[in-house]
DNA sequence: AGGCCGATCCTCT
DNA sequence: GAGGATCGGCCTA
C-alpha cells in the first residue's frame, strides 16, 4: 500500500479554503499480526485507547500527538482486527499554499521557491501543521468518503521512480526497507542523499 | 500514583 | 551536529 499511496492527493476542506498536497514520501508500519513483528509500530503491543483506529477498517486517519507539541498522520490499511498503516512523511503543496504558510507561522510572500516549499510540508509534523490536521478534529475520519473534510484523492498523476530506504527516526527494526519516496522530488524530507 | 519517553522541529554553534 | 521544548500515553509498582 505504501508505494501505491505515492502520488495521491491529500485534500482538506477548511473554513479558510481548500488545502491540498501530493503525497511524495511515506513509511509503512505493520500490525501485531505481521511476520516478522514490527516493534517500531504503535500497534506492536496490541490495541490501546490511542491507537484503536488502526484496528478498525482501512482508509481511516490515525492522528497522534508527539513530543507534546506536534501531530503525525497515518492511514489505516488493513481489515478490521489487523493494524498495518502508512505514515505520511511529506507532501508537495498544491492548493492553498499561502494558508499553509500561515498555518506554519512562516512569513511568505507571493514567491514560492523550492526552498520555502520544503519548509511547508517536508516532514510528518510539518505537513500536519500546514494542512491544519489535529488529533481532536481528524483522528478516525474516513479518508475515502467524499463527504469527509479530509480525503485522499487520485487526480491521475503518474508516479516516476520510487526511492526505497529504511524508516527515519525509529530505534527498533531500523534496517527494513519500508520508507518510500518519489526520487528527486524536492519536498521529500531529509538530506539530499535521501531524496 | 509516578516516571519515562517519543514515527519531531527549531535554534544555535 | 547537538540540545531543548513539552505533554499525552503507556508501563510499573
Amino acid at each position: 500500500m505504501a508505494p501505491r499511496l505515492l502520488g495521491k492527493v491529500l485534500a482538506h476542506r477548511t473554513a479558510a479554503g481548500v488545502l491540498a498536497g501530493r503525497i511524495v514520501e511515506v513509511e509503512a508500519y505493520q500490525g501485531p499480526h505481521s511476520d516478522p513483528p514490527d516493534p517500531a509500530a504503535h500497534a506492536y503491543r496490541g490495541p490501546t485507547p490511542r491507537n484503536r483506529v488502526l484496528f478498525g477498517p482501512a482508509g481511516h486517519a490515525y492522528v497522534y500527538s508527539i513530543y507534546g507539541r506536534y501531530f503525525c498522520m497515518n492511514i489505516s490499511c488493513e481489515a478490521e482486527g489487523r493494524a498495518g498503516c502508512i505514515l505520511l512523511r511529506a507532501l508537495e503543496p498544491l492548493t492553498g499554499v499561502k494558508q499553509m504558510a500561515r498555518n506554519r507561522g512562516l512569513a511568505m510572500g507571493a514567491a514560492i521557491d523550492a526552498k520555502l516549499g520544503r519548509l511547508l510540508t517536508s516532514g510528518p509534523s510539518r505537513l500536519c501543521q500546514a494542512m491544519g490536521i489535529t488529533r481532536a478534529a481528524h483522528n478516525g475520519i474516513n479518508l475515502l468518503d467524499q463527504a469527509s473534510p479530509l480525503q485522499v484523492q487520485d487526480d491521475g498523476y503518474t508516479v516516476g521512480e520510487v526511492l526505497v530506504t529504511p524508516r527515519i527516526g525509529i530505534h527498533e527494526a531500523v534496517d527494513r526497507p519500508l520508507r518510500f519516496a518519489l526520487r528527486g522530488n524536492p519536498c521529500v524530507s531529509g538530506a539530499k542523499s535521501f531524496r
